[in-house]
DNA sequence: ACGAACTTTGAGCGGCTGCTCAAAGTTGAG
DNA sequence: CTCAACTTTGAGCAGCCGCTCAAAGTTCGT
């Protein structure tokens, strides 16, 4: 849509500010109005560029999923450890994208279309941690390792959500507990 | 407010209503005129019983929250297994009032006013975990009981928000699977 | 320097929002 | 049965929403 550099400038201001406000005030705090305002630029500018409000939103939140992702190039290599670095830096650190991101997952629970979103990225996510577990304690068969990488996964984006509402929240030392002797300890004992 | 019979029933009528659209289409489809439709009431009736719109989505809220907790009366007594499995009956069993409670969590992120009610409901929750965590194990110091408490708390909300998402994911099992050998076991070994 | 292609602008549209209020109807204690 | 207290009703208000469009301005290959 956009050709020329301003045109391309415009977008990345306007996606900048859609960003900003999502992180700043959710959802609910994005309005067309508020993001032309913070992005300076004109109402009917934002529609020479997006088709509409919703694919703006959509472009930032596609970009927080991304982000969650470390090393997104490199096929097969992460450590566990890196991986759980990688997800603990990007919620305490990032923290904007991080809210948007863990807000898209409350969205899920009633919008279809953001449900399928968020599953998609997820079910990528797991298969790395399941090929890392497996590298880490290669008796696991196919199915045990995409377990343990569903548990450990599902509980690091629990750590997050607790630490982005609680401050005092300390989320690597809690994520580290759960490496160490938590779920994906390396030599799983599990008797059932 | 309502002080005879029927106006009584209408405020059940009205705070169901609201809770079933909560449920449904999530905060953003809770509108005045659909919980009105849908509990069969005319637009005034609602602010004879209701100051606001709000007030009405934060008595659902409330009740949610409340819901959470298995025997609210007995001081102390229960079990971790028995709160593991409270949480998890919650999750899988009652989802209406759980995805209420995870898109709330959601909301808390980016509206102070919500991350204070759900962040009080937590502590509280933290506090009945961590007793039960130092019954299993009274070596536990409170500091060690309450991380462990944070820990398996965290990982069980994540879980559940991962279930509610994917309806293919099994809780039961993979909370299991903290508790028997997770971040929670009974001796903790815990060499830093 | 020309001029077609691209970009910017904001008043205004239709529609939905939460909410008010005066008039009519219902309840139940005395 | 009486009647004050309580409840119901929905048209309508002010305000915000996402979005359109025609006119004016800017960019950049030629």
């Amino acid at each position: 849509m956009a050709r020329y550099r301003v045109g391309l400038e415009t977008r990345e201001r306007i996606l900048e500010a859609t960003r900003t406000l999502l992180a700043q005030d959710g959802i609910d705090g994005v309005t067309l109005k508020r993001i032309t305002a913070t992005a300076e630029v004109g109402v009917g500018s934002f529609y020479n560029l997006f088709d509409s409000k919703e694919a703006a939103v959509f472009e930032v939140v596609r970009q927080a999923l991304d982000a969650v992702d470390p090393h997104p190039g490199r096929a097969d290599g992460d450590t566990l450890e890196e991986l759980v670095e990688a997800f603990v830096a990007f919620m305490t650190g990032s923290s904007t994208i991080a809210r948007i991101y863990l807000q898209l997952a409350g969205l899920g629970l009633t919008d279809a279309a953001i449900a399928s979103r968020v599953l998609r990225s997820h079910r990528r996510r797991v298969q790395r941690f399941a090929a890392a577990c497996r590298r880490e304690d290669p008796s696991l068969d196919d199915e045990a390792a995409r377990e343990q990488a569903e548990t450990i996964m599902a509980a690091l984006t629990g750590l997050g959500l607790t630490a982005l509402i609680d401050p005092s929240f300390d989320m690597r030392a809690h994520a580290a507990r759960l490496v160490v002797n938590g779920a994906v300890r390396r030599s799983a004992p599990s008797e059932r």
